[in-house]
Order: C-alpha cells, then sequence, then structure tokens
DNA sequence: GCCGTTTTCGGCCCGACTGTTTTCAGTCG
C-alpha cells in the first residue's frame, strides 16, 4: 500500500470522527498523521513489514496511530473507519467538499433528513426541506446549489504556470489604483506546488491603511474579471475567475505586511508548529503581529525574517514550509549548530546547463542554433540537443541514419558558435531514445555510441501493468550507452492516477548504474515529485533537472523545475548540471562504453 | 490521539466572515 494511499485513509478517518462529532484534537491527531505520512520519502508498509517500533519516530505518530497503519497495511482497513462507515455513507465525506458544508452541516443534513449524498442534497435543496434546519435559510440554499453546480463542473486544482498567468493578471488590475505598492501571491503558490487550490494575493500600499481601505477593497471587489463574488470583508475579497479559480484578496497595512506573509503563505501544519513555539516563549502569532502575550507588545509585524529571528529560527524560504523538519533545522541553524542546520537551496543562477530539448528536426519549432542563442541569453553554458527516435513516428522521430547526420549538424552548429561566442556555449549531440516493451532501445547501440547524451525514456505508461513498465525501464538502464532516464513516472500532475512504475525500484537500480534521474521542468509534467526527489538524493541517484523544450522560450520553464528542487531541499551540489562545464559535466555522469 | 524546560495528565493555533443569531455557531483559510 502506497503511503499516500495510507494518509487518504487517515484523513478520512479524521473527516468521519468529525462528523461524527469526536474530541476535535482526536480528529486532529488523525489529520496530523496523515499529513506525517504523505511527507514520509520511504514506504511505511515495508517499515511495518521490517520494523514497526520505527514508525513511532514520526512526529504526530504515537502508539494508537502506529497500531492503525500496521492493521492498514495488514488487513486493509482501520478499524475505526470500519466502524465510523457502518454508520456513515463513504459518500457523506463528498459532502464536505461542497462550499459551506462542514462536518457539522453534514452531520445535520445527516441526521435530520438522512442526506448522505450529493444528489439527495441537491435535492433537498430544491424542495426546500433544508428551510426548516437552524441557521439554513433561503440563502444558504441558493449558495449550495451554486455550489453543486461548481463542483461537478470543476473540481481540480490548477496548474503552477496557469495560476500564476492569473496572479499576474490580476495584479496588473488591482496596481490600477493609486495607493498600492506591492502585490504578493501567497499560498500554496509561493510554497512552489506544482498546483494550486486557489490563489491568495496579498495587496499593500498607502490605500490599504485602516482609515482609507474602504476605497480599495471596493476597487477589488468589483475588478471586470470577476464572476462571482463569493465574500467581501473590511480587508479582504473574495471571488472566482470564469475557470473557476478561486482568488482571496487581502489589503493591509504597511506595518503587518510581514506577519500576514508569514500567515498567508502557509503551510497550514508549518503555521500552527510556529504558532505553538510562539506560545511556549510567552508569545502569540496571528496574521497581524507576533505579540507577546503578558502585554500585548508586538515583537514581529513588517517582515517575515523579523518573525522568525523574533522565535529564534533562521529565515525559512517559501518552499520548504510544510512542517516536514524545516522549524527544527533552522533551530539549528540559529544556534549555529553543527549539524542539521537549514541547507542553502539550489536557485536558478546555479545551473548551468540544459540537457533534453528538441528541435525542427523533429517535434520541435526552433532550429540547433537558436536553441543554443536562447540557451546562451538565459545564463546557460551547455545544452544537449535530444530530439526524438524514429518510434515516436508522430513526432517525425530520426531514424539511425537521419540520427547520425543530426550529430554532425549538431556539431558543425557547435562548432560556428564558439567561434562566435568564444565557447561561452557549448552543444552537446544527443538524443531522446524510446523505450520499447521488450526494454530495448529503438536505434542501434552503434548509432547512440556516436552521441554525448543518450536520454531513455517510455512514452506510453498508462493502462499497463506496474510490473511490465517497472522491468522494461529496469531494462532498458542495462544499455550502457543509457546516461539519463528521461521524464520516468510519465505522470499527469493534475490527475492522481497511481504511478505506473515501481519508482521505489527504478531509483534504487538508477542510483546504482550511475544513470541521471531527469526532472523534468515543463510544470505539465513534473515528473518526479519532490518527494521523489528527496527520495533520490537519499538514494544517491544523480539527479538532472532539464525543461524538455520545443521551442525556445520554454528554456524558461526552468524556473518551476529549480522550486520543485528547493522543495525538495536540494542544494547546487545535489544537482549534476550545475557543474560549470560540459566537460566537468560528462564526467561526472555513466562512462561511455 | 499526541506530547512533555507545564512529562504520564492536561493541555492542544488564530481570527474573519457568513447567515440569521438578537449573542453566536459553524466554516474557512
Amino acid at each position: 500500500m502506497e503511503n499516500i494511499e495510507i494518509a487518504r485513509l487517515l484523513d478520512e478517518t479524521a473527516a468521519l470522527l468529525e462528523i461524527d462529532a469526536a474530541d476535535p484534537f482526536r480528529v486532529r491527531s488523525y489529520r496530523r498523521a496523515a499529513e506525517a505520512v504523505e511527507q514520509q520519502t520511504t514506504r511505511l508498509d515495508a517499515l511495518v513489514a521490517s520494523d514497526s517500533k520505527q514508525l513511532l519516530s514520526i512526529p504526530g505518530i504515537g502508539k494508537g496511530m502506529a497500531a492503525n497503519i500496521c492493521q492498514l497495511v495488514e488487513t486493509g482497513a482501520i478499524p475505526l473507519r470500519t466502524e465510523l462507515l457502518t454508520k456513515y455513507k463513504s459518500t457523506v465525506l463528498g459532502l464536505l467538499k461542497l462550499p459551506g458544508m462542514g462536518p457539522k452541516t453534514v452531520a445535520l443534513v445527516w441526521s435530520a433528513l438522512g442526506v448522505s449524498d450529493m444528489d439527495s442534497l441537491e435535492a433537498a435543496a430544491r424542495e426546500g426541506k433544508l428551510a426548516g434546519l437552524p441557521r439554513m435559510g433561503e440563502r444558504f440554499a441558493t449558495k449550495l446549489l451554486k455550489g453543486i453546480e461548481d463542483h461537478r463542473r470543476n473540481s481540480g486544482r490548477f496548474r503552477v504556470d496557469r495560476a500564476l498567468d492569473e496572479a499576474e493578471r490580476i495584479s496588473v488590475l488591482i496596481r490600477a489604483f493609486p495607493g498600492i505598492d506591492q502585490i504578493t501571491p501567497a499560498g500554496s503558490l509561493r510554497r512552489g506546488r506544482e498546483s494550486v487550490g486557489d490563489l491568495d494575493l496579498l495587496v499593500t500600499g498607502p490605500a490599504c491603511e485602516p482609515d482609507v481601505v474602504a476605497a480599495a477593497v471596493e476597487h477589488v471587489a468589483t475588478l471586470p474579471l470577476i464572476d462571482k463574488l463569493l465574500a467581501r470583508g473590511q480587508n479582504k475579497v473574495s471571488f472566482t475567475l470564469r475557470n473557476n479559480l478561486q482568488v482571496d484578496v487581502r489589503l493591509l497595512p504597511r506595518a503587518s505586511y510581514g506577519a500576514a506573509l508569514q500567515y498567508f503563505t502557509g503551510s497550514k501544519m508549518h503555521n500552527v508548529a510556529l504558532r505553538q513555539r510562539a506560545i511556549k516563549r510567552g508569545l502569540t502569532l496571528s496574521e497581524y503581529a507576533l505579540l507577546r502575550l503578558e502585554d500585548n507588545i508586538i515583537v514581529a509585524a513588517a517582515s517575515e525574517e523579523d518573525i522568525y529571528r523574533a522565535l529564534d529560527l533562521e529565515y525559512i524560504p517559501p518552499e520548504l514550509r510544510e512542517n516536514c523538519g524545516e522549524i527544527e533545522a533552522a533551530a539549528a541553524s540559529f544556534l549555529k549548530a553543527e549539524t542539521g542546520g537549514l541547507p542553502r537551496l539550489i536557485e536558478f543562477s546555479d545551473l548551468c546547463g540544459d540537457l533534453h530539448m528538441h528541435t525542427e528536426a523533429t517535434d520541435g519549432r526552433d532550429t540547433i542554433r537558436q536553441m543554443a542563442e536562447a540557451a546562451l541569453a538565459r545564463g546557460l553554458a551547455y545544452i544537449a540537443i535530444t530530439d526524438h527516435s524514429k518510434n515516436l513516428a508522430m513526432t517525425n522521430g530520426l531514424d539511425d541514419d537521419r540520427a547520425l547526420a543530426h550529430v554532425e549538424r549538431i556539431r558543425e552548429v557547435d562548432r560556428e558558435l564558439q567561434a562566435v561566442h568564444g565557447g561561452r556555449i557549448r552543444i552537446l549531440p544527443g538524443i531522446e531514445v524510446d523505450i520499447l516493451a521488450d526494454g530495448s532501445l529503438d536505434l542501434e547501440n552503434s548509432t547512440l555510441a556516436k552521441m554525448d547524451i543518450v536520454v531513455a525514456s517510455v512514452h506510453s505508461h498508462f493502462n499497463q501493468p506496474s510490473e511490465e513498465m517497472t522491468a522494461r525501464v529496469l531494462r532498458a538502464l542495462e544499455n550502457p550507452h543509457v546516461r539519463i532516464l528521461g521524464h520516468p513516472t510519465g505522470r499527469k500532475i493534475l490527475s492522481r492516477e497511481p504511478y505506473a512504475i515501481d519508482i521505489e525500484q527504478v531509483l534504487q537500480r538508477a542510483g546504482k548504474l550511475g544513470v541521471a534521474v531527469e526532472h523534468n521542468a515543463n510544470p505539465a509534467r513534473a515528473d518526479l515529485s519532490d518527494l521523489h526527489l528527496r527520495r533520490a538524493k537519499e538514494i544517491g541517484c544523480k539527479i538532472v533537472v532539464n525543461t524538455d523544450a520545443h521551442a525556445t522560450e520554454e528554456l524558461d520553464k526552468m524556473r518551476y523545475g529549480i522550486t520543485q528542487l528547493r522543495r525538495a531541499w536540494l542544494t547546487a551540489d545535489d544537482v549534476l548540471n550545475t557543474l560549470p562545464t560540459a566537460e566537468a559535466l560528462l564526467a561526472r555522469l555513466r562512462p561511455k562504453p
């Protein structure tokens, strides 16, 4: 059983307990355990089999929860969850996803009307049956029906690049109001998640001071791109766009901007842990300020740095704020401890090369030269041109003859550009070969021998048995010409479909063989999640972050990749294409046979 | 159910908004 599945079942148990009006702190402990499980880089089912006592070393997991996890792994069920499901149908959990429907309300419609799923809730609302219940007037029913409609239309999350585009579009409109200095996207977007559920925008400037903020709020609440206005308070406006992305805008005075930024960046669990830390120090942290409890004196509020420092912590980069060890590490850094401190995370400027891109020779749009010059303009020192091989016929993939001719062209352009740019950009000849069903590659080894960079990729992951696909990749890694495993999981970030490949096995093998594992920086296809990347680092895999660019402007996608590497706690030393020259990089990859 | 410079019991994060409440519970982030 995958960790994500264990986490899901623990989280469901928490939701059911909540509907059952259980002790809220017990509910919280199940939630906390679910979060902790989701963050683990090693598989808990393996841990249960080998040494289940190790579960207790995970923060948030005590004796009771460890027993739950053991039973779950061994029998596939948590007794408490099973018991609650005899009382409530599992479809009630879906009701919690509707706006305005929390555990109390779900329990109420269940006990009063026998409503246990979305269809019957919708019917009850339409027939006016909700009106007899406390706190459920006509407006509640209207809102609920809209919520059900929206949920059916679009209940998914948004890709980070799309959310960033929307943030920019909205920011331009808000900035048109006089007295707005700064607009910062917060929430999961600032933490660098690959998808976001909603968009948090924090706004500050003279127009956001308490005595004048009403006018700015009015400006935001009447923006032309608003589809539905959801809420409007003294300094907050919530709305949805036509694509159903929810946007929360908060207008805040300069003096408390740091506290607000910290608060709304989250994550929730990070904030909870931080506030617990504050209380232990006689302080209290809110979105307005860090206050001393005894006399309400403001200790810090204007900047995030001030707040972390006042809590005896080194500044924690947003990407790490998931409450999975960053607070302990920041405390160690603050105390200048020898070990266990925060790492200096990789930055965009650390990257020196991109080893996976396509040209017009196959399904790319631009030429070898254009790609190289675009890379140079972005500060890179080397690239590999890795067009598709023949098996991908729809991309005009290269057969052996064309691939060999392409190598010659690449070397020729490399020589030309060395003359023009004095060797500031190098182009390595390469190929992205397809891994066939039997694990062989679709070009001759004699062809691959001419390439500096051979990226092996599986291009049809889905609807295939996992064992077969895993075996296929492992066999391909045995080919000594392969130096990079291309987008190994082939996953789609917005669908939660299970991976077609056993990542653990593949990473283990890749690490042993010294094959680089590429992290594809295209946000639509971020192939290794941050957790997989952490695991890859633990195993000692050589990690390469690439764009798989099909046009010059796609090289900019490297920024998303960097964010995700930072989320995985990676430093420049963990990533191979931070090495300054092509020669240094090639020396660290598996030697050519 | 977890946890411990408040250790084996008694705590456990904070504030705003909504609807319909005439004083606040429930939801949300």
